[in-house]
DNA sequence: AATGAATGAGAATTCATTCAT
DNA sequence: TATGAATGAATTCTCATTCAT
C-alpha cells in the first residue's frame, strides 16, 4: 500500500486541491475529500503540507506560476500598445477556457478577510503583473502611443480591472450571469466579438467633443 | 420575554446579518452569533428564515434595494454620458465608503458556486443596473454622445465592469491592496484623483494614429 | 430528543469526567467518551465547559471541594496535635474509600507540565489545607505540643507528604503495588494497622539518645 | 546511509527518550520526534522496541539502574540510622538536581494505569529499595536504633514515601509549586535547611507526654 | 409566538506503526 | 539492515438546525 509519491502524484495532488477549491472554496473544502480525491491519506497531504491554509497557498502559487509564465511569453514580444491589449483579451480569453479553475482559485483568493494575509497575497499575486503593466505603459507614454495625463499605475489598474473582471465573467457562475444578462445568453462563446467590443471601449468609451481632446493628439497636429 | 418582533428589530436583524456576512462571509457566519448580536434567540431567526442561505439573500437583497435606490436617484437627472459617469464614480466612491458592508456582502455574493443561485442572484441584483446603464447608452448613441458601433450592451458591461472594481478596491481587503500596489499607498484616500484617471481612461484608453480609427465614424463622414 | 439538562444530568457529567480522567488521564479521556457515557451529546458538553482542559478543571474542583469540606469538617474540633494526626489519617483512609477516582483525579492533576497551570492548580487544591495544617502547627508549637524547632511550614509539608502518598498507596494503581511490596499484599485492608504505625512513624522515626534530645521536653523537667 | 547502531546511539536513543518522556509525559511524547532529535529513523526505533510502551519501559530501566547504583554505593557503608537518613535525603536532593529527567520519568510511571503493567513496574523498580530499606530497618531494630515496636516494612515504606515526595518536590512543576506553597518560595534552594528539617521531623514529629511513650523504651527501664 | 438548550454530523489535524525501497 | 514516506483511525471542537418549554 505504501507507494512513495511520485512527482506526477504530487502534481495529481495540486490540481485536486485546485479543482475543489475553485468548485468549493477555502472554507468547503475538505482535507480528507481532497486526500481521497487524489488517492492519497490525509497524512500525506500534511506531510506535505502544514495545514490548509499551506495547502491552498500552495495551490494558488501553482496558479500564479502557470499564469505569469503565460504573461511573460506575451510580453517579450515588442508591440504597440494596441497590439499589446489584443493579445492580452485574447490571451486572457484563452487562459480562461483552458484554465477556468485557476481562476475561480484567483477569485477565492480575492475572498482574503484577514489583511494581512491578502496584502501578502496581492502582493506576491500581482506584483509582477502590476509593475509589467505599468512599464510597458510608461514606455508608450514616452513613445507618444498613450495620452500622457494618465498616471501610468492607475491606467494599469484600469486595463487590469478590464482584463480580471474578463476573466471572472468567463470562469466563474455569478459574473457569466451577470456577463450574459448585460451582452446575451450566447456572449460566451463569442469571443473575438468581445474582443474587438473591449479594445475598442477602450480606445474611446466616449466620443469626445474636439474642444475636450486637445490632449488627444500628443503631436498636435490634429487639434 | 414574549415581544413581537417590531420592523425596527427585522431591521436591526438584518443590519447584524450583513454586517457578519461582510466582515466574514457567508460560510464563516455563524447564525448562533447573528441572533445573540441582535438580540433575538435563533429560535425567531428560523421562524422569519428558513436556513442560513434563505437568511443570506434577505441580506442581500436588503443591500440591493438600498442600491438601485441610490442608483436611481442618479439617474433620474438626465445627463450627457460623460456627466453620468463622473456622477456615477462619486457616487460609487461615496456609497463605498458610507455602506462599506454592503459592497463586501456584494462580493460575497460573487462567490456563489451554484449556477442556478448564480442565475436568481445576478437577476435579483445586477438586472436594474444592466438595463438602466444600456438604455442610458443606447439613447447616447442615439443622440451621438457615444460611438455607435458600441454593442450597448457590452458598453455598459464594461462600464460597470470598472465600476464594480472601483467598489470592491475601496471596500475588500485583497482589493484594496491590489489598488494600493498598483497606485501607491495613499490612493485609497485621493477619490478625486482617482475619479478624474478614470474619467480619462474611459474618454480614450489609448491614443489612436488617424489610420487606426477609421471605424470611429460609423457614418464616414468624419475620416 | 431535545431535554433539558437537569442539575442531576450536570452532576452525572461531572461524575463521569472525574471517572473517565480518573480512569485514563487526561490525555487517553475522549470528550466524546465522555458525552456518550453520560447520556449527553459531545454539543452540550461544549456548550457548558469551553474545552477539553475547562472541563477536566471542572472536575478537579468538584473534587477538591468535596475534600476541602471533609478537612474542615475536621479541622472545626479543637484537638491536640496527635489526635489531629489521627483523626486526618483515618479521615484520608475513610476519604480514599469512598473516593478513589477523587484521589486518582488529583494524582492526574500533579502531571501537570505546565508551571503556570501547575502554579495555579497547587495553589487552588493546596492552598488551603497547606495554610490550614501550618496554623494548626503554629498553635500547637506555641502551646508546647509540638516542638518548635520546626519550620510549621515544612513540618506541615512534610506532614501532608505522609498523607498524600497515602492517598495515592491507597487509590493508585501502581502506589498500591509500591505498598503492597513494602507491606505486604493484604496491608490494603489493614487499615487501622497503618493508623498506627503511621502515627508511631510519626510519633517518634527514630529512637534517639538521651543527649540528642534536649528539645524534647520543651519544660526541661526530664532531661 | 546504513550505520550499525552502535552502543553510542544507543544510549543516545534512551537518553533523547527519557528527555522526552520526562519533558511532555508518555502520550504527548511522540516517537517520530524521539527518533529525529536521536538521529536516528523511526524504523530502528522499532526495529529495537516493539512499540512505544516497550520503549517507555527501556528508558525507565534505564533510569532505575542509574537510581540503584547510586543507592547501592550509598548503602554499603555501615551506618546508624539517622546517620543512613541523613545520608539518603542529601543524595537524593543531588540526584534529584543531577538527574531531573530521571525523576519526572519516575513519576510519569506513577501514572500507569493497568494493574498488571503497575505491579510489573513498581516491583522493579521499588523491589531493591524496599528490601534495602526494610533490612536496614530490621538491622537497626535489632541492635536498639529504631523502635521495635514499628513494622519494619511500613516504616521504610513511611520513609521512602518522604524521600519520594522530596524527589517529586524538586523535579516536578506541580510539586514545585506545593513546595513553594507551603514553604516559601525560595525553598528549592535552602537544601541544607530542608534536610536539617526533614531529619527532625523524622526523629519526632510530634512532642509526647511521659504517660504516651511507655513504649519508647524497648528495653523497659525508662518507663 | 419566542426561547435557547440540545443535537450530532462533519472538519482539521495528529501520530503510532508499517513496509517498499 | 536502515530509511522515512505513507497510512488512517482517532480526537477535538463547531455550528446549522430542531423542538420542548
Amino acid at each position: 500500500m505504501l507507494k512513495k509519491l511520485t512527482e506526477e502524484k504530487l502534481n495529481e495532488v495540486l490540481e485536486t486541491g485546485i479543482r475543489e477549491f475553485a468548485e468549493r472554496g477555502l472554507q468547503q473544502t475538505s482535507m480528507n475529500a481532497v486526500a481521497t480525491q487524489a488517492g492519497i491519506s490525509v497524512g500525506v497531504l500534511y506531510k506535505y503540507y502544514e495545514n490548509k491554509d499551506t495547502f491552498f497557498l500552495a495551490c494558488v502559487r501553482r496558479c500564479t506560476e502557470e499564469l505569469e509564465q503565460f504573461l511573460h511569453q506575451l510580453c517579450a514580444e515588442e508591440h504597440k500598445p494596441l497590439q499589446y491589449a489584443e493579445a492580452l483579451i485574447g490571451a486572457v480569453q484563452q487562459f480562461s477556457r483552458q484554465h477556468r479553475d485557476y481562476i475561480r482559485l484567483y477569485h477565492e483568493v480575492t475572498h482574503t478577510g484577514n489583511p494581512v494575509h491578502a496584502a501578502a497575497l496581492a502582493q506576491q499575486i500581482e506584483g509582477v503583473s502590476s509593475k509589467l503593466y505599468t512599464d510597458i505603459i510608461q514606455r508608450a507614454q514616452q513613445s507618444g502611443d498613450v495620452r500622457s495625463d494618465l498616471d501610468p499605475g492607475l491606467f494599469a489598474f484600469f486595463f487590469d480591472n478590464l482584463l480580471m473582471m474578463m476573466q471572472f465573467s468567463y470562469c466563474c457562475p455569478y459574473y457569466q450571469e451577470r456577463f450574459r444578462l448585460y451582452a446575451g445568453g450566447d456572449i460566451l462563446d463569442n469571443t473575438d466579438f468581445v474582443t474587438a467590443q473591449l479594445l475598442k471601449f477602450m480606445e474611446s468609451a466616449f466620443t469626445l467633443e474636439q474642444a475636450d481632446i486637445p490632449h488627444r493628439s500628443p503631436k498636435g497636429e490634429i487639434v
